[in-house]
DNA sequence: AGTCGTCAGCTTGTCAGACAAGTTTCAAGC
DNA sequence: GCTTGAAACTTGTCTGACAAGCTGACGACT
């Protein structure tokens, strides 16, 4: 098949990091503790000062650590500034992409209550225009398939604007990218002609509806509904007790 | 009153990081697009290629660029190993510090009705030892504080990881963090004395009881209640049109 | 003409040493 | 006891160098 990624070699600064990290979260130190000085690292994982000094950028930018020139590196306490990365590295289990679904399916719902309640008339017009433009895509066969996959994202996301909180727009816009490949196939003109891509439309327009009657619990269930049949679409299988 | 942070030197990677992915950014650059080299970068900050290396490296880190020896520098395209960071990146206004209280609240709902669907008995005996935590915390009055806010914090991880979504707990774990501080004085003396330690108690039970029902409307309700409540605590004011 | 190997030049990855800037420590001096 | 000041140490930055890997062009061969 020749599928997957060729092997790229590996970067010492990342092996460096990762065993770093791994020590602090699994030695539980505490926010404050003084680590290994550079020149210590550096002898103990037998690699040059510019490779730690990497590693340990890296954990900064991360908000695991925190350096002070003169004084060392130290544990940070969880700040507002830490970043955050789903679990998992690569080549993710079946499950796993589900359980990110469904963290993804549980916002997208509270972000379609909030923005029922909330949007205004700015907010309307760029839901339509998304919706417009799936209509398009779905009347015009020709090459649809990236248009329509775009004003999907386009709806999702304006979905998210309209509910004026700007932190949950952006962590819903982070949370989309994870699935953009996947809305291809609904929008391909296999997709078109296999009706999924209208379903998909009938389950955006009942949301818009929701919205514009400021139906929150409808837009709610709405929004539930839209991304329990993307998952279907998708083949993700969950248990569902 | 000696009060905020000193300013701290600032970091020349730190600077030239932000700088390049604002260029991504705003100019819009698609994924695959080559970059600059590390060398002209070099010229173009007036920096040495260490500082260059580290602000790639952590932007690599964050998924936004991809580094190919022998080739350059590239457009990463969106993938899921990327990082997120709530936006704002120091001293944030009110109105965001609401914005991430409403996105984590709304996550939390959503996890306290799944919590109540999917619990098993292990669950509940989690959920049961940080109720009875805080209990104790709420009787012995000596120092309580410390003992009563983390077995807050225990609780609200319970409820996460009785959804059995992994990636939901860690994510869950991840926005407390940025509210662990304000649970202190919830727990304080002075919190326990004006009743406020008892409220959130009451709360607490209220989110566990329904979970134990597997009650999972109720067990929504209860969270949203108990947030609802803990903002007000903690003061935070957003318009609710 | 078209195809394929080779090689020079460029780019990133790593190393080593040096100095600047800031912190900590500790002992001398009051 | 307290301050002061120098010395040792640590991180931040710079410079130069070499190794590893990619790219494109040039020439040899079919």
């Amino acid at each position: 098949m020749m599928s997957g990624k060729l092997a790229r070699p590996p970067r010492l600064s990342d092996a460096v990091s990762r065993q770093i990290e791994s020590w602090i979260r699994e030695m539980g130190l505490a926010p404050g503790t003084q680590l290994p000085t550079e020149k210590t690292l550096c002898e103990r994982f037998g690699v040059s000062r510019a490779v730690v000094r990497e590693a340990i950028s890296r954990l900064r930018a991360d908000g695991c650590v925190e350096t002070r020139q003169g004084a060392g590196v130290f544990v940070a306490q969880p700040s507002v500034a830490a970043a955050f990365r789903l679990l998992g590295d690569e080549a993710r289990s079946n499950g796993e992409i589900a359980d990110i679904f469904e963290l993804r399916c549980l916002v997208e719902a509270g972000a379609a209550e909030l923005a029922a309640r909330r949007r205004d008339d700015e907010d309307l017009a760029r839901l339509s225009a998304a919706l417009e433009a799936m209509d398009e895509a779905l009347l015009g066969a020709d090459g649809g398939s990236e248009n329509g996959a775009q004003a999907d994202d386009a709806f999702h996301v304006a979905v998210a604007a309209a509910t004026g909180n700007a932190q949950l727009e952006h962590f819903l816009v982070f949370m989309g990218r994870q699935f953009s490949a996947s809305r291809v196939p609904t929008w391909s003109a296999a997709g078109l002609q296999a009706g999924r891509a209208a379903a998909a439309q009938a389950e955006h327009r009942r949301i818009f509806d929701a919205i514009l009657a400021r139906d929150a619990e409808g837009a709610r269930e709405a929004a539930i509904a839209h991304l329990s049949a993307a998952a279907e679409r998708l083949g993700l299988d969950r248990r569902r007790p």
